[in-house]
DNA sequence: AATGAATGAGCATTCATTCAT
DNA sequence: TATGAATGAATGCTCATTCAT
């Protein structure tokens, strides 16, 4: 009886506990030393575990690269599927989508550090980058702006796909602008700036 | 004698000769492998030359692909500044510009490869990146913006700097994901399509 | 109560039981891996017990190993002596020896890797190895040696210690070639050829 | 002409000196440690040169254990050769054999450890130390003892193959245990020993 | 007795850089 | 200028062993 009652209380603590650890350790210290220059025994420390116990939970170094990504555009797409679930306008849904993109980023500089630096540092992981989780995020947008077309809304001469990355890239610019200037900005209120030129391009 | 003859017949200052041997060298290397996968020893025998000569024309490893960056960004500034020059309309100075940009990086896959992936690996670098070359580059683009903005073909109630943001970061994307996509298609040309939309965003 | 109903029909010690697994699957991984290579968490799981349990039974990886070799020359000399006890013979003896010497090898390809190939890779090992079992393993055939001197049937003028070395070292290789030989053929019946000379070699 | 003369005073000495320094550093080493306890870092400080240094002469650890066997086979196999040549007598020419064997340990105890002890640790190199330069030093043996055949010197009833065996193996545990034995005495004299009961048991 | 998660010492190898020639 | 042999600092990962449960 013991046993049930911890089990249910008590499951994944010890493993999911230091897993989360690990992951929020490595992505502080890769924002701060950057990928190639952060040795696995500053993230071991950074969690407060031993060098050894990293490779319990992941398979190497680069696994937790892998991984920070992962977990976060998983949140990212689910998030912004869920809350554009109940809205109908696609202007309005590009919105969401620019804000909740900027909004993640805007309140963790570190893992913002991660996506905008440290992720782009090799091609390999570019290519898997591509293929994965990025190209439901950009296919979040892209079905936003295919509605618009189908609606009237957006012009119908555009092809979805460029114009997609084109709102993709806008914001990621002002992400990563964000994260190299020394003065201290909000990130948020940008998608604003970038919506109303985006928009205003592409209303038919 | 062989020498002599090849001293007298190339009129090319040997130096700058093997500076860009090692330069042009370096960036194919760093597009296939990666910075950081990329050994000195690599670069040098695809350049032709010792290990250590590559010292006596570079500081470091990291000055090399300084280098590449510095170098090319000089170049397309003046070039870019050269044939705007002649040019009144803002609206055609900045498709010159989009046309430039993605003409160049269009033209060698491999320096593209260096400047959308391997440039953006380290946040020391992306923060020099930003305070040199890139500066004026944006500001190029700046410019022309609020000449549009006082001649009134553009909205005067836009940031400049935001906006010119936007066009570097949409132009920027389709640089990133050309060299990632499989399938083989024109660069320059996507210039045309973020154009449209971006200058149909901004026009007053 | 499965447990106490398992203690009741189940009348092996269990710590036997697991310490005799362990010991089994050792020698099997040993063989397969060499010592060096293997992983205590091998022995472990192929014993099919948790990886603490083993320094439960075993103090160390390399306590196991001695183990190993314990039990079988141990076995091997109270086996040996049993069986001389009853035979006068000196020539017979020494092929009784050997033949249980190659028998035991041959039977059990596994535990004759461990003995002609793990065993020797550390001085240390090889130097306890010699004070140990080995020493009254070598001290039979000596015996032998000297009574059959004794008795006529061998020459006097043999240093017996020095016999009994060049009977050993020939068995050894024989049973080192089998295991690294690809075809496969029996190994006792060589002793025949080994005793054959040697027998010739040393009888007055 | 400089250059002729250099080459052929000055050929490998930069060379040959190291890999030659780096092959006996490694011999100590091994043979005090042991191969696995053997850092290579140690053996580069006993040779006098940089950790580095060490590759730029041997691919690998491994590698460095293997040429110190396949350094010594050879030497040990042409040598023999050249003093058998002019021999004529096969008893003669195995007890040359056998006094060059032991002679050899005999005058190095750190290259017998190695041999006797270092090398057999790994059924992967016992196999390829079988195939290589041992074949070769036992077919020596092999093509002495059908020649005694042949002459009716030796029994013609004998498998040579495993006759050559037989010598070998009561040569090698001689080596062994002189290693292994804490008194001190020449190694060579027992080959005498062996010679007179295995001359004796073949002879015809 | 048994477990297996956690530990952390240990090490072969790489490679940017130097410098004697 | 040019060379390339030599350097040695730097580190991801393994695995025998421990110990709380």
């Amino acid at each position: 009886m013991m046993r049930s009652v911890r089990s249910l209380s008590n499951n994944r603590p010890p493993v999911a506990d230091k897993r989360e650890a690990i992951l929020r350790a490595a992505t502080r210290v890769f924002a701060r030393n950057g990928y190639f220059n952060s040795k696995v025994a500053d993230i071991a420390s950074a969690a407060g575990v031993a060098d050894g116990t990293v490779y319990l939970y992941f398979k190497s170094k680069e696994e937790i690269l892998h991984s920070i990504f992962d977990r976060t555009v998983d949140e990212a797409v689910s998030e912004a599927r869920k809350q554009l679930e109940e809205m109908r306008d696609p202007r309005e849904k590009l919105r969401r989508i620019a804000h909740l993109h900027l909004e993640r980023l805007g309140a963790d500089r570190d893992l913002a550090v991660v996506f905008q630096v440290e992720l782009r540092g090799s091609t390999k992981f570019m290519e898997e980058f591509s293929a994965a989780g990025f190209a439901s995020y950009l296919g979040l947008i892209r079905a936003t702006i295919e509605e618009g077309q189908r609606e009237g809304v957006f012009r119908s001469g555009l092809n979805a796909k460029v114009v997609s990355k084109i709102l993709f890239g806008a914001l990621d610019e002002m992400a990563t602008n964000w994260i190299l200037s020394k003065r201290r900005y909000k990130l948020a209120p940008m998608g604003d700036q970038v919506l109303d030129i985006f928009l205003n391009g592409v209303s038919a």
